[in-house]
DNA sequence: GTAGTGTTTTGAACACGTTCAAAAGCCGGG
DNA sequence: CCCGGCTTTTGAACGTGTTCAAAACACTAC
């Protein structure tokens, strides 16, 4: 009565996006999981070693969605600010059916140590996605940069949608109104900002920027 | 028997933050609180519908310390950079004891909705504190920004503070130097900011960054 | 086939946060 | 003194995430 290989894994993390999405993250019981998927409670934990740990994939498949969003509408545009006012809006459109449960999610993830940190080490390939889609905004722009800037932008400007995902968790406008706001309201500065930072007067800014992102980066 | 009026209370409060320094957040259970404090579980939902209501006593007295360490070593500073690193330093210096208790701290209050959250009403007095706290190290400053941003500035600089206190949460070098290196990176770079805002190519985005802010704020 | 070994699965048991009906204490008015 | 209504206190009970020893299974070697 052997099914495919890694199907038991797979059905609990289904059985689990499942139920988060029907029920959020709390009102989904690790028993309730189990029984959908078919198993035994403890068999779930024999794959994901806490509750925590079922939202990877949810993480994994959200930032595949956000790319695969993003970038088709991206063709066409050369403006920064355009690009980067359809990559972070692209993110609310994908992110907003899953809006009650990644608050939790994020709260989780914001716990230091947390394997779902964006920071950890254990989200590396996540990250490099998500940093690698602001690559990719930037790199089809009409802009001209600080080149010692222009190595850290991405990781800049994914921070700023770290930013902006910190806003959207709690923003609970209908539509996510507020934060399209925010959005419409940041982009403008971020892209003077790239475009400023050749002026002679703002390059030792420039430097000082790019050292503090290769401190955070370790 | 009755004692002091408000001494339930208040001794639910302190066994809880004892124990919370001696065994962290997770590590302490309301029965322990309880047993601590000398009443019934129920009694302790009672005076605190929750676990995590049980932390806003922390998060004020966190809020006191910082400033009561930060004022007195201001004086006779007027550079805004020296101004500023002492407040962050204050900080780290204040919450130092509580390093592995605040990282949980800090998770609870990311979650959207929590009253912990340093966004939602019920901080509000603290926050306040906390802002003020950076009026005071903008106003014995020898600084002249435009006015427009002057008057946004202590929210800003709370937001920076904020930020460091993010990374601070996730820092485990020892005494949290990295933190500190940090703040080294970071305050000449706000600095110079606040006296290039004065820059006629740099007031639209000022201005830009004056709206944002208020659109923070509701 | 059977024995042995590692992997997967089970479900009862545990510890915890939280709830709740009932008890105990308190207090003003008759 | 005691009645009635309040605040406070109790501890058993519930539902949850998680653990664990034991069972079931899969496979290899003989």
């Amino acid at each position: 009565m052997t099914t495919a290989p890694g199907s038991t894994r797979d059905a609990i993390v289904s059985a689990a996006l499942e139920l988060f999405r029907e029920r959020g993250f709390d009102g989904t019981t690790m028993r309730a999981v189990a029984d959908r998927a078919g198993v035994s409670v403890g068999n779930a934990y024999y794959y994901f070693s806490s509750k925590d740990e079922l939202v990877q994939g949810f993480y994994d498949q959200l930032v595949a969605e956000h790319r695969a969003l993003a970038l088709p509408e991206l063709t066409g545009h050369a403006d920064l600010a355009d690009r980067l006012r359809i990559a972070l809006n692209a993110w609310i459109t994908a992110a907003e059916p899953y809006r009650e449960f990644a608050g939790r999610f994020f709260a989780v993830a914001a716990q230091p140590g947390n394997p779902l940190s964006p920071f950890s080490p254990d989200s590396g390939p996540a990250r490099a996605a998500a940093v690698d889609l602001y690559r990719e905004v930037l790199s089809g722009a009409r802009v001209d940069p600080d080149p010692e800037l222009a190595r850290e932008l991405p990781e800049l400007l994914w921070l700023q949608h770290l930013g902006i995902v910190l806003f959207w968790v709690h923003d609970t406008s209908a539509d996510a109104a507020r934060t399209r706001l925010l959005v419409d309201r940041t982009v403008p500065i971020v892209a003077r900002l790239v475009r400023l930072s050749r002026l002679p007067v703002l390059r030792p800014l420039g430097r000082q920027v790019v050292d503090l992102v290769r401190l955070l980066k370790g």
